[in-house]
DNA sequence: CTTATGACTATGA
DNA sequence: TTCATAGCCATAA
């Protein structure tokens, strides 16, 4: 059932992030819990989980990927720009289609 | 089958 | 601006 979600995921672009919110709003539903529980099951490394952050551009503070500030680290390696400890949302959120 | 919990978001103090 | 609470939905027990 997370199958969606990480195709949807896997299709952030490199250099790009999309929020909880956008991919929840893709699934059509209003849950954007699901979506974080879906990438923290997920065990798949081709799930880019590093690129869905929060509504406000920062991530899952303790829970994050292989550590915290792993992801900034990885995000900073694709070209994403960090405003502090957020995501840049303006420049770097997800422009999906 | 019912209760509890969670990688969220929006709203109010 | 930061902290707390409510709403949502699926999975685990």
């Amino acid at each position: 059932m997370f199958a969606e979600i990480y195709q949807i995921v896997q299709g952030i672009p490199v250099g790009k992030v999309a929020t909880y919110g956008q991919v929840t709003m893709i699934l059509g539903t209003k849950d954007s819990r699901r979506v974080g529980q879906a990438l923290h099951a997920n065990k798949d490394r081709r799930v880019p989980c590093h690129r869905v952050v929060f509504a406000d551009g920062s991530l899952a503070p303790g829970y994050a990927f292989g550590g915290a500030g792993e992801q900034k680290k990885k995000l900073l390696a694709e070209g994403v720009e960090f405003r502090g400890e957020k995501v840049d949302l303006g420049k770097n959120g997800w422009v999906g289609k």
